[in-house]
DNA sequence: TTGAAAGCGCTAACAC
DNA sequence: GTGTTAGCGCTTTCAA
């Protein structure tokens, strides 16, 4: 049989006074005396006492646990959000449970709801691509358990919200491939069902119209993972020849369509500009440089629990939602040198 | 004030039975008659009613819930782990709760205390580069938690083990890397107090008497991550001109050491060959491709919680500590084409 | 300064 | 077939 940690009523019967006594004790209540306070906390040192923070979620109604839902942990971005948050959240004394919905709402609807299950006192949230219904979300809010969206957030909830500047990164980037003599640039596009989705489109497309280049629908695809640009292959391939330039919602996918161009035979920069999103890490090392939008996933990710944990520190006050918008950097490199 | 959530005794007053009628009728339990049951399951749907799993695991002494210690969530093979990891976890009904050692000792002791206070029902750790020490990790066996470690194991305990074939991956890529011409490769190794680190050496030395090449000491540098490989930029541009191949412990590390060969001028592969350990994905991504080892990080998850759950299914059967070794499948790409 | 008792939400042994 | 009671580990009135 397992050897029982010592709990509070074992302290207090060895030593023969209250669980009271030794609960107050322990947490250097002012009443208790200091001889008693000493022998207690000098025997619970001795026996390794530990509280059981199931016992104190369950009576506090605070779990001390924050959970979070995510589309995919094996994503650059995703995992240095979740660093950032583990970060802070680990300093603060708070715990973290992970799912991931692995971009699939029925999977999401059961994360949440299990985290909610598990009493955590706030989420963290950057929605499913196939996230068109909100009643799981909206079950958080009823429970007025605070959430803080990142990323991928949710329009019809009115809550904190923690994104990168998409409109304005995108708008920069695309206007950044126009610079030189290019004139035509595919758009490779995220669902336009997300917030993430339109403001980069809308950005893209701002700068086409801010340079009086070619709008036209045919160059704005529906091609998000690299999976999505093999699917693809074909009709890139038949756009490739009337294009000069590739914006896509993502570097892995930027980069997956800059290698099938290539390989096609078109030359990069030279003939075609090639721009991501997000800057991961294998941007910088791939040769030519992919560019990119620098976006701060470890900084989001501080930023996102600093806001959550503000509002479980003091749940009456009524702060209206936040807000925060992180800047685009452009991470300008090789593959969009002027033609 | 919050909205509470239904409770069992909530059900039990307004349908006027006994809080015990509920919890049997909600869980099947023959004894209850139909008709309550449905009366009581009915009401429950009708309230939304959850249980409330802290205190649940109060009660039964279970968590339903796994502790997970990796040094770092954005390398991508800790985070196809913990993919797969979580993927199993959620299909059998526990939650995961996910700490970063940020390879540090004392993060990590700390970290596996927290988990200990959360009462997890076990636990998966892959410990620090830092960890010497190993008295956090006996206080896990004291209370009788299961562990299984997976990668970077301890050897000092005696726990289940996932881990790939290190000294046999380390020996047939060395062995690959001198095929050809090739008779002086550097070694960028990992701190030899982990296994993974002297495995990786000692595959690589086997290789180089197999093959009757160089075993000098100056070959083998302790290197292991880009920063350190920035850090000794001029130690091995020195060493450079009297090699002709490289082998890290890692493939960024490979990458990096790779971009410095080359901005140095030196051709790889046809000066010095390259292979690195891992097969992250940016090493099929830039050219030339990197050679390296495969290591299924989402398949060791899986069976690293799937062992894990097993001994918490069965928790009297003394099953003796199991060792799964994952086997080393090389990937050639450009980077070591022989001379 | 300390103790006794109730209760957080749930279940299980024991009544009836 | 259903209710009563005790208890998981902890805190917190209230009483002494």
């Amino acid at each position: 049989m397992k050897p029982h940690p010592a709990s509070i009523s074992d302290i207090a019967k060895a030593l023969g006074v209250a669980p009271s006594t030794v609960s107050r004790a322990l947490r250097d209540h002012p009443d208790i005396s200091p001889a008693t306070r000493n022998r207690v906390k000098e025997f619970a040192a001795r026996v390794n006492y530990r509280p059981n923070a199931l016992a104190l979620g369950l009576k506090h109604q605070r779990s001390m646990t924050i959970g979070i839902v995510i589309p995919e942990l094996v994503h650059f971005f995703f995992s240095s959000v979740l660093s950032g948050i583990e970060e802070v959240a680990y300093s603060k004394g708070y715990r973290v449970m992970i799912c991931q919905s692995a971009d699939d709402l029925k999977r999401e609807a059961l994360n949440v709801q299990a985290l909610l299950d598990h009493q955590v006192d706030g989420m963290l949230i950057s929605i499913s691509k196939s996230t068109v219904e909100y009643g799981h979300l909206f079950r958080i809010v009823d429970r007025e358990i605070p959430v803080v969206f990142f990323d991928r957030v949710c329009d019809e909830i009115d809550s904190d919200r923690v994104l990168t500047d998409d409109f304005e990164a995108a708008r920069a980037i695309t206007s950044h491939l126009l610079q030189g003599s290019r004139k035509r640039i595919l758009h490779l596009a995220a669902p336009q069902h997300l917030a993430i989705g339109r403001e980069r489109y809308h950005g893209y497309l701002r700068a086409l119209q801010d340079h009086e280049a070619d709008t036209a629908d045919e160059l704005v695809i529906h091609c998000d993972t690299p999976d999505k640009v093999r699917e693809l292959r074909e009709h890139i391939l038949n756009l490739a020849p009337s294009i000069d330039g590739v914006f896509a919602v993502n570097d892995i996918t930027a980069i997956t369509a800059m290698h099938l161009l290539q390989d096609a035979g078109y030359a990069v920069p030279e003939q075609i500009g090639i721009a991501g999103f997000g800057d991961d890490p294998i941007s910088g090392m791939i040769r030519p440089g992919l560019t990119t939008v620098e976006q701060k996933g470890y900084d989001m990710g501080k930023s996102a629990v600093t806001m959550l944990l503000e509002r479980l520190e003091l749940p009456e006050k009524e702060v209206p939602s936040r807000l925060e918008v992180f800047p685009a950097t452009l991470k300008i490199r090789d593959s969009s040198r002027k033609p």
